[in-house]
DNA sequence: CATTGTTACTATGATTTTCATAGTAATATG
DNA sequence: CATATTACTATGAAAATCATAGTAACAATG
């Protein structure tokens, strides 16, 4: 399971640790990835992720108890579950929109260029990388905006569900 | 030691994805406060983190390798080294930032009150939790901008160091 | 010149986590 | 009745982590 034990969020008034103690692990950030993206199946955030069924299930239950995620029932019999973000959850996008940018610029080679494109609908202008729209101005917000992916990384993600699916 | 095996970020164009290869645990985005919080030496870190010593070790020679932080001698017989922020280490401020302003909104109880508040040099006022300045709207930048810890939280800090120091 | 202190690590072994692979359970569909 | 779908759980080997202790290279003190 993942760690939890003697509440050490508790131990130390540092927000950073604080924040760590739940998202301070690769296998939840991508599993908030595909949150953000809009994926709600298990089988969506495993296949995209390519992280083990039990890291995705390990990950969304301590999610689920860290108050960043809900389970909805979409169908019952048999009984099966969408997971959602809480308001919790979605507070959490600027940290991920700040991972993606830095992401984009740093651990990339430029000839790669940007896989991802957010278009800002407030003002209709491409976002960019930074805090605030590119175009407007306007500090930016998760459900004021539209990501759009290049080919290139639709095509791999793409393929990541297909190999998913051949093995089933 | 850390992973690496295969260079996984280059196995996926995710932006967050590859951002997580290099940030995607605890300790190295401890060891990443301690550096913003320009705590330079080993045992300062180690001393904050409370991570033993191997941890600090290979998070360090990992971040190195990665780019986000390099030794300075600071002292030859004995052989002494300072780790500091590369350009690239700087540009991850903005994660760290929105990190600690959802740790300080989402995983604390209210009581606490904020740990840490910042002060825009830019303006002379506080900076607030956003990606903007709270007083003059201006998107905030590490080196604009001054930290400064609650009375309690610097008691912690301290207490840190008193019994890092004790055992040694 | 022997002892203690400082700084930055490395060594060891028990415990915990992760990973790859396979399997189960409940039900729908053909 | 056989196969498909979805969401997991079981297992065992490999790797990472943790607490604890120790080393190395010098500097300062008495």
């Amino acid at each position: 399971m993942v760690k939890s034990k003697g509440n050490p969020a508790d131990q130390t008034l540092c927000p950073v640790a604080r924040a760590e103690t739940v998202v301070g692990d690769r296998w939840t950030v991508l599993v908030l990835r595909e949150l953000f993206a809009r994926n709600h199946r298990f089988e969506e955030i495993q296949a995209y992720t390519g992280a083990t069924p039990q890291m995705i299930a390990a990950r969304l239950k301590k999610l689920e108890t860290d108050g960043l995620v809900t389970r909805r029932v979409y169908n019952k019999h048999p009984l099966r579950h969408e997971y959602h973000l809480t308001e919790k959850g979605e507070a959490f996008f600027p940290v991920m929109f700040a991972l993606r940018a830095w992401g984009e610029t740093w651990c990339k080679s430029p000839r790669d260029g940007l896989s991802m494109n957010y278009t800002h609908l407030t003002c209709g202008k491409p976002a960019g990388l930074g805090p605030v729209c590119q175009g407007c101005g306007e500090p930016l917000q998760w459900t004021d905006m539209v990501a759009e992916r290049t080919p290139k990384y639709q095509r791999e993600r793409d393929a990541r569900w297909e190999a998913f699916k051949a093995t089933r």
